[in-house]
DNA sequence: GTGAAAGCGCTAACAA
DNA sequence: TTGTTAGCGCTTTCAC
């Protein structure tokens, strides 16, 4: 059982340009599309034949360390497994691949911790650009720092204005319609289950839930808002409060995906009837949310739209021009309502 | 708001071995750790020194090209949102990491249709070797093969037996470990929803489901054996199927952890109480599974360790040891009882 | 103990 | 219209 004949002596630009009867340089301008070359017609056919004879593919390292560009975006996330970042990282995935380059995937909390290999990924010159998810710790606070230092950076569902490019959905607006929603179902008294700590995506989102209650004169007491966390378990435990305390309020958004699946597990553990004594909207889809008890109702943002953005301004960024900060609202907030909402009582 | 000064001209060797002033050959071996470099004490030093203070990084590319191998390990799924790839991906990642490799994603099916991407990504010298998770769609058994004949390469989660290497989990005695757990709660007519397709993770599955049933004098009817899927719209009609016929199991042992979910979903929707009326038992672990309702009994495999060996694999190709096929049985499978699985009629 | 030099494969500038 | 050359930054062999 032989093992596939591999080292098949990749050919070279040299290789090609020997059996094709020109110069390597003329492969070179010719097989990377040089405008400005001008060559018989008879021999551009001559040289692409050949190319195709022998298989030839440019040899990435050359390329790169002549270029200084290794057509490489780095990705680093906390956690790959959460079903949002794996949206977003499909869409970055894709602009990438479309626009020639390749995606790198790197562990932020790694990258913090461990400065080699820090250096071998950010400053080798490994990779062109540095996409990064922040989760809110001071670890990547430091990452998106340093990092920004040596490569051009683009956050991801980030809204912070300073000099590094950032890329962000409208959690006001998802906030907004989703409570808006339950308003609309006849709720009159509506929780947040929001994601604890100073971000501005969860003042956004917090801000989307007050204005919405506002613009029917409803009230936003501090009280409603309850910490959920980004786990399911957090979420958990934020709806478990909420739901024993003495007076609960009749429908909840929850701003978080995951911690919406901890909540509605808190409220079938508790025996809280959804929808019937609690109305449950979610922010961001799931794949699961349309199999989960009651299927949850959601607020879905465009992530792999983010994605995509993210990889376009770091393009732009690679182009050198100026870092931006960009607020996708194209494909807005879209309202999906399955089971977890409806009006107060409803059998 | 200045845009932080990048570019600030990354220290080559030659800067460092100026600075030191030696050659920049010393300063490659001693910073490489080459044994047979015979210098002072103090000129190690000062070597040291001179690339801390420069914030010396090798390059990457430069390396790549003179060293003929890139550090990088591609690693290409269909789908990174599946959670239990991305376990799988978290392993790899770690252990990659930590040999010193990073690791480059990629779609199978992009790099099964375009072939320029697969020229660049596996044919250009940019990856050493290629992971693969097939789903076992005609493009990614055709992507193995020409990989394989480029690069090392390591089939993931995939018990084949052929030239190109393999990391599996012990799908027998995981069907088995679940099903024996429904026999011993006194079920006698067991289901298995498994995925369709003539894979040989599918035929072990179903191997164990039977023998567990076998070893406890029990029939393994192949009416009892309906498709589900990998998907939880697979697992959700493959278990309304089930349960719309006839006479119903009193348990089914689900062999996707998506499609449990899926399956999960429709004996709700149909009033079908879970346990009471049926226990299921999923096959592999999903961060979800404890918030799920009810909360899911499942079989755990390694699925990250198996991500871990799989690196593992290919750096002993890398090493040109011969590829080899590996079944991770170290921490085998284990059972985790939650509340979908009870003794029959349990209230 | 350390320096010098060659060369990995490519591209860009300059010759011819 | 095409060839030649230089060099990206590194490692490695050989010379001193």
């Amino acid at each position: 059982m032989a093992v596939p004949s591999r080292g098949s002596s990749t050919a070279t630009a040299a290789d090609v340009a020997r059996l094709a009867g020109v110069s390597p340089g003329v492969v070179s301008r010719l097989l990377n599309g040089d405008e400005t070359l001008r060559v018989r017609d008879e021999t551009k056919e001559r040289v692409r034949r050949a190319a195709m004879q022998l298989d030839y593919t440019p040899n990435f390292a050359a390329r790169a360390l002549r270029k200084a560009k290794a057509g490489v975006i780095g990705l680093a996330v906390h956690d790959a497994s959460n079903p949002i970042y794996s949206q977003i990282i499909a869409g970055a995935q894709a602009e990438a691949t479309r626009a020639g380059y390749a995606l790198m995937l790197a562990d932020v909390d790694a990258l913090a911790t461990d400065h080699a290999l820090f250096q071998r990924v950010v400053a080798s010159g490994a990779i062109d650009g540095l996409l990064l998810q922040r989760a809110g710790t001071p670890a990547d606070a430091l990452v998106a720092k340093i990092a920004a230092e040596r490569v051009p950076t683009v956050l991801l569902n980030d809204r912070s204005r300073g000099p590094i490019g950032s890329v962000a959905v409208d959690d006001y607006a998802a906030a907004r319609l989703g409570v808006s929603h339950l308003i609309d179902l006849g709720h009159r008294d509506i929780g947040l289950l929001q994601v604890d700590g100073p971000r501005s995506r969860t003042s956004q989102r917090r801000k989307g839930w007050a204005d919405a209650l506002a613009a029917a004169a409803l009230p936003a007491p501090a009280a409603r808002v309850v910490g959920g966390g980004h786990t399911p378990e957090a979420g958990y435990r934020g709806m478990t409060a909420l739901l024993t305390s003495s007076d609960r309020p009749t429908a909840v958004f929850v701003a978080n995906s995951l911690s919406a699946v901890g909540a509605l597990s808190a409220a079938n553990d508790l025996g809280v009837g959804i929808p019937a004594d609690l109305s449950v909207v979610g922010l961001h889809d799931l794949p699961l949310a349309d199999f989960l008890h009651p299927k949850l109702s959601v607020v879905r943002l465009p992530l792999f739209e983010m994605g995509v953005r993210a990889v376009a301004l770091m393009l732009e960024q690679l182009d050198d021009k100026p870092a931006r900060h960009e607020s996708i609202d194209d494909p807005g907030p879209v309202l999906v309502v399955r089971a977890s909402s409806a009006a107060p009582g409803t059998r």
